[in-house]
DNA sequence: TATGAATGAGTATTCATTCAT
DNA sequence: GATGAATGAATACTCATTCAT
C-alpha cells in the first residue's frame, strides 16, 4: 500500500487558517522537501475534487491553486487518475489505523466500535472525505481500482468482525452483521455529502449523533 | 415543480422484464407515443450513468443502446445535463409520494417513518438511484440546482417532522431531528453505492434490516 | 486485409492536376459519397506526411489543407496512427496487385519480374510511396504493425519467388534470392527519398534504368 | 565540415563488446577526457533513435540508458537536433574515407568502386546507418539540412564520378551514371532498414552479394 | 422524425529546454 | 560537472451541440 504522505495532524491544523500559502511562493526561502511539495499537490487536488468534482477540475485549475504551471504537476504525480488514488489513500489511512486500533484493548466490542466510527467520521469530514467516498470507480484503472476496492474491503470487514465480536461478548444485540455494516458506513460516508455545506456541526459532534442513534436506536429505551 | 416524466407504473413494470426493446426498433408497427420514447431515453440515460458515471457516459453511448443517433435524443430532451436531471426527478418521486403519505394516517410517527423508508429504500434500489444520489452538483446548472436542492430539501424537512412528531407523541426516543434525519437518509442511499454489485437481497429486506436497526440500535435491549 | 479504399486510377489522374479541390469546399454543390471525403483525407495525409515527415505533421494540417476542422477527420479515421496505416495500404496495395499478376503468363520469371518491378517502382512514385517505405514501425501499435509486415513479407515473398523461377527456368543467372530481393527492393525503395526532390524523370523511366541495371549488371556484356 | 567527432576505431571496438559502460559509472576512477564522454553520449543517442526512431526517443530516454540526467546531456551537446546531426556525421565520415581512398589507386574504376561500395555497406550497418539514411531532413534546421545534404551529394557525386571512369576505362557497360547511383546507393542504405531485425548475415557478406548482383546482372552470363 | 456531417471548446499528456545551485 | 525543479509550447483526442436535409 502506498505510504501515507499527509500528516493528518497537519490536515487538521491547516484546517483552520484561511489561506494555504504555496510552497513556490518563496522558493528559495523555503528549501521544503519534494515530499512536502508532493503533500501539497494532493492537497490541493483534494480540495479542488471536493469542491468541483473529479471531472470538473482540469489540472489547470489545481495548478492555478498552487501557482505552479500544469506539467509541474506532473513531475510530483503521475497522471490525474494517481492524484485522486493518493487522495483516496490519504483519506482511508487514518481509518484503517482507527480499524487496526479498534480490534485491541480490552473493552467489549460495542465500546472499540464507537471509538472507531468517531475516527472514521472525523476522516470523511476531512479535506480528503470527498475522495474516499464519491470518487467513482469507473475513474481509475482496473489496478487502482483493485487496490481500492480491497481498502474499502478491509474496512468493511473490520467494521463486521466488531459487530460479530459485539454478538459474541452480549454488548451489541441481535442483528445482521452485513446490513448493519452497511448502514453505519452509509451514515457515515453520507457526511461527506452534506459538510461542506452544513459545517454548523463539528466533526465531533456529528459522530457522537450518530453514534449515539447507532446505539440506542429511534425507539425510546425504557432505561 | 418540474413535471414527472416518467410513469412510475411503467417504470415497475419494466423493471421485472429482462430487456427493454428500444421503441425505435418498430418504427411503424407502433407508432408510440412521443412520451413514451422520451421515458426510454431517459430510463437509457440512468441505466448508462449507473453504469458508467455520469461523466464516462457520451451521448454516443446512450443513444447506441437505444439504437438511434445522437441528434435524435436532442429531439427529446434539451442536453445531457437536463438527461440528468430528469433522471433525478424519476428517481425522487416516489420518495416524495412516499413522505407525502406518511403525513396522514392514524399510525404513531414512528410506524409512519418505516413506511416511508420502506419505500424510500425501494426507490435507491432502482435504475434512478445513482441518479438521485450520487449526481453531482457540480454538474447541474444553476437554476436546476436550485431545483434538485429544493426537492432533496422537501424529503429532508419531511423526514426531520417525522422525527419530530414522534419525539412528541412518544413513538421515539430522545435524538437530533437532524442528525438523525442525516444518518438515516446516508444509510438509505448509501444503497446506490453498493446495491449494483452485491444484490443478495432485495431492497425490502435490505430496507427492513435498515428500520431494524435504526429502531432498536445496537445495544441490546432487555424487552 | 484492409480494403484498398483509394482507387488507383482516380490516384493517377488526379496527380495532374496542379491543385486538389477539397469536397468541402463546395459542399452542397457535390453530393460526394462519404468514401470520396475519406479518400481525400487519407490522401491528404499521405501528401502532408511525405512532404514534412510523420511526427512533424499535426492533424491540424491536415485539416487545414482540406479546409476542414480536426474533429472532422476523426470521422472519418480513427486515429493518427490509422491515417498512416491507411495510407501504407494505399501505397502498396498497388505493388500487390503487380505482383499478383507476375505468378501467371507464359513468359519467363525475369520478364515476369520486369514488370512487376517497373510498376513497383511506379508505386513508389507515388503520393504513398513515402508512407510505404519510410513509415517507421515504431509508430503504429502492435496489430498494426502486424498488418503491415505481413504484407511487406508478402512483397518479398514474391520477388524471392520469381528469383527462384528465374533460376530454375534459366533465365536469371546464380544469385542469392534473399539478397537480391534485399537490392533490388531498397534500390526501388529509395525513389521514395530522392524523387521528391528530382522529378527529372518519370517513374517509368526511373524503373526502366534500374531494371536494365539489375539485368545487365555493371561488367560489360561482350553480347 | 562538421568535425567528426566520435573516434571510428573506437566504434569498431566498442561493437564488440557486450556491454558498454556508461562512463560516468565510475566518476571519480576513470577522470576520462570530456570527448570520451561526448562520444558515448552520440553513440548512445544513435542507438536510440535506431532502435525507436528519432522522434520516439526522449532525451530522458538517452540520458537514462548512460545513467545520467537529461541537463546533462546538454553539457555536452546544444540541442537534440544537434544529436541527430552528429549521429549522422560519425555515420558518413567513414563513407567518406572510403570514396576518398577510391578516387587513387592503380586498379581499374570497377575495381575501385566495389572496394568502397564493400566499406559503404558496412558503415550502413553500424550503429549510425540508421541516423545516416533514415533520418529526415525535416529533423534539422535549415544550416544543419544543408550540412547534410552536402555531405550526401559528395558520396553521390563521388559515386557518379566512379562510374563515368568505369564507362572511360572499359570496366563497367553503358549505363547512366546518375541512375545507377541512385540504385546502387538505395540498395546499400536500404540495408538499414532489415539489418536491425536479421542479422544472419554480416556486412561483409552482404556487401559481397550485392556487389556481385550490381556488376554481373540478372541475366545469366555465358562466360 | 431522424440523421449525416461538422465543429468549437476543452483537456490530459509529453518533451525539449532552461537555470539556479 | 551535474542535477533538481520547473516551464512553455505543442498536440492528439473527446464530446456536447448544431443544422441542413
Amino acid at each position: 500500500m502506498p505510504a501515507m504522505s499527509v500528516n493528518p495532524v497537519t490536515v487538521q491544523r491547516r484546517e483552520a487558517k484561511p489561506s494555504h500559502p504555496s510552497p513556490w511562493r518563496s522558493r528559495r526561502k523555503a528549501r521544503a522537501d519534494r515530499g512536502l511539495k508532493r503533500d501539497a499537490v494532493i492537497r490541493a487536488a483534494a480540495r479542488a475534487f471536493n469542491a468541483r468534482g473529479y471531472h470538473n477540475t482540469s489540472l489547470d485549475d489545481i495548478a492555478a491553486t498552487l501557482e505552479v504551471t500544469k506539467p509541474t504537476l506532473y513531475y510530483y504525480v503521475a497522471n490525474k487518475e494517481q492524484l485522486l488514488f493518493e487522495c483516496f489513500c490519504a483519506g482511508i489511512e487514518p481509518v484503517r489505523a482507527a480499524f487496526r486500533d479498534a480490534r485491541a484493548g480490552g473493552a467489549d466490542a460495542r465500546t472499540r466500535l464507537r471509538a472507531a466510527l468517531l475516527r472514521y467520521a472525523q476522516a470523511i469530514a476531512s479535506d480528503f472525505g470527498w475522495c474516499m467516498v464519491r470518487a467513482e470507480d469507473q475513474d481509475l484503472s482496473d489496478s487502482m481500482r483493485a487496490h481500492v476496492k480491497a481498502l474499502k474491503s478491509e474496512i468493511d470487514q473490520a467494521m463486521r468482525r466488531l459487530l460479530r465480536e459485539g454478538l459474541a461478548d452480549g454488548s451489541i444485540g441481535a442483528c445482521d452483521p452485513k446490513m448493519t455494516a452497511f448502514a453505519l458506513a452509509g451514515a457515515l460516508n453520507w457526511i461527506a455529502h452534506w459538510y461542506r455545506d452544513d459545517q454548523s456541526q463539528s466533526a465531533a459532534q456529528i459522530a457522537a449523533a450518530f453514534v449515539a442513534l447507532f446505539e440506542n436506536g429511534l425507539k425510546p429505551r425504557t432505561t
